[in-house]
DNA sequence: GAGGATTATGTTATCGATACCATCGATGAG
DNA sequence: CTCATCGATGGTATCGATAACATAATCCTC
């Protein structure tokens, strides 16, 4: 029933080029993919005839007959919040310098939603997968697998990866703060944020695996150093990140007032939990040391002043792009875990 | 040379699905896309050998041979910096919905290679595109004038819209704004930010022109109520728009020392003016009042409590993909261009 | 200046799906 | 009981490019 009335639009050809040039379609091809393979002075009349007609190759066709799409698909959890879209960014730009395109897809933190896209994006047979997430369900592994195409996770570094992996340990980034809490002075270490709410979106199977990671290191570091009992408060799940990070702030302190520091699981929370301590008038660092993780733009020297964890997101993205075409021109890649690391960035607040 | 060694992979088809159910491929095609026209034993038997063989569509052959890709371009100025990135993820979600996909693009601010991009993406035969950019070059409208695709720009209004447009003015939100502060009671108003730096890549034409209209919107106001001059001081052009901020209110306070109040072109600035302002010591707001743009996760009540424009930019994207879609089913739209409106939202900081 | 290598170009088959039209059987009206 | 209609399925051409092989044109070397 959908009689527009829009003809269906015409686009121009390879043959329509072909034909305007005077040669065949295939010279036309290789004029466009293997210039060097073709006389100078055709090269040149094919290069007008393509002007002329404002010629648009037709990737689709040309995917279809050659078996390579270059198309890269990558799923991240989420683009809102600042966590993932420097990764994005980084891996967009390292593929457009290869010309290839990027193909993107939001899972929600959902495995469930993460192994449908998984799928449609299978269908678009890309020449790679970037998925920012170390936890899939056993079919989304077995369409992966059989794809035949290099997959890398990113962000984590998952003891069986599905191929490849570019990343840091989350467990490792929460010990090294806590140490760091503790190499300041502070004994009674607290951490606030956790894992991401399941709700929202039902399915929700994942969470936020990182998050639980991070307080998992910080728990064990504590336990190390004889810190006592872990301090964390039941998350009600609600809210922005920064709401968060102000009302578990204020219910860990209800519950251990003499809390000297807490650890937050990103730099929002940690936003929420400074605030929330200024509001109380509480001193920070003096009386309350809090750090945060990620290193966003507002933790800096000229904003909050916030003491973190660095994570090379951008670097994240741009070295899983670099993998992925190389295991694409089927380079054996050196390792198949990169770890990029992380850096305690001290600053005012712990 | 290329000698992976790696067989060249051989995916099902849906003639293996076909010869497996006992039918031929077009009724495979139809229980896949019109399950309604099979009659239901044929359908089952179809579907249990979809499923027995793992069978993954191919979309670039349907694409090929349907002539429809199922797939949106956005083009986006750039995804770090958390201003694009809700805008993107409505996008998707609302793609999603629709069963369509979304192929990225980050066009840097420069509308030479916005233009190379749309070329590329236009390749793809997309069946629609979104561009975060009210100002295109002349060849890349011819492009797009001549792809007879949908195309929405977002985040501006366009007094010439190539096609659609879903955004906001950003002259009305700078001048909102620049009343609010006078309702307040200030006079002597300073605008902090400005247009983003030029620098970086080389190419840059476009610059942020939203930047620029907010700020024109403000000249305007002050003259309009009788304010005096516009106080602005030239832009260095380096670092993080943080450091700009509190970079750029310290030039600006030392040229006008007795400034009541800064408009910031974004939150991040803001920040960055606030936190500058707290270390010289500065009452804000009893001594200078402080306004942001954008809302950011960061300027919340939990948070720093910014005095800001908010902008819908999940909706913008939602919004720009549910246009898109109608536009694709031949719906005639009710407006080309969708006035989503901004608030002024007033916290502690103005 | 002839023979073999090399370069430049063309012909045909193919990628994997969908569109279009044909066919066959069942169903219902008169 | 017959004919028109509709529902279910299949055969074949086609989408627009590239691969693989074939051939024509040019080059060099002795």
């Amino acid at each position: 029933m959908n009689d527009t009335g829009a003809p269906p639009h015409r686009w121009v050809t390879m043959q329509d080029v072909a034909r305007a040039a005077g040669v065949s379609t295939i010279t036309v091809s290789r004029v466009l993919r293997t210039p060097a393979k073709v006389k100078v002075a055709t090269r040149d009349r094919v290069q007008a005839a393509v002007r002329e007609l404002g010629y648009v190759p037709d990737q689709v066709a040309g995917s279809l007959s050659s078996r390579e799409s270059r198309l890269v698909a990558a799923l991240v959890s989420t683009l809102s919040g600042s966590i993932f879209a420097s990764t994005v960014d980084g891996l967009a730009r390292s593929l457009r310098e290869a010309d290839h395109q990027l193909l993107l897809g939001t899972t929600e933190y959902s495995t469930a939603s993460e192994q449908a896209l998984i799928a449609t994006a299978l269908s678009r047979r890309p020449d790679g997968i970037v998925l920012t997430s170390g936890e899939h369900t056993p079919a989304a592994r077995a369409m992966l697998a059989g794809a035949g195409i290099p997959v890398v996770e990113v962000w984590e570094l998952p003891e069986d990866p599905v191929d490849m992996a570019v990343g840091f340990s989350n467990i490792e980034a929460g010990r090294a703060m806590t140490r760091h809490l503790h190499a300041v002075g502070r004994r009674r270490i607290g951490f606030v944020g956790g894992s991401r709410p399941a709700g929202g979106n039902e399915g929700a199977t994942e969470g936020d695996r990182r998050g639980r990671l991070r307080r998992q290191g910080y728990a064990a570091t504590l336990a190390e150093l004889g810190l006592g009992e872990p301090r964390i408060v039941p998350e009600p799940a609600v809210g922005s990140m920064v709401e968060r990070g102000a009302r578990d702030l204020a219910a860990l302190l209800e519950r251990w007032p003499d809390t000297d520091a807490v650890f937050c699981s990103s730099d929002s929370v940690a936003l929420g939990a400074v605030s929330e301590a200024r509001r109380r008038g509480i001193a920070v660092p003096d009386r309350l040391a809090v750090a945060g993780f990620g290193d966003f733009e507002f933790a800096g020297d000229s904003g909050l002043g916030l003491t973190t964890v660095s994570i090379p997101g951008h670097a994240i993205g741009a070295e899983a792009g670099r993998l992925l075409l190389a295991a694409k021109r089927g380079e054996k890649p050196e390792t198949r875990i990169l770890d990029l690391g992380f850096a305690i960035v001290r600053r005012a607040t712990a």
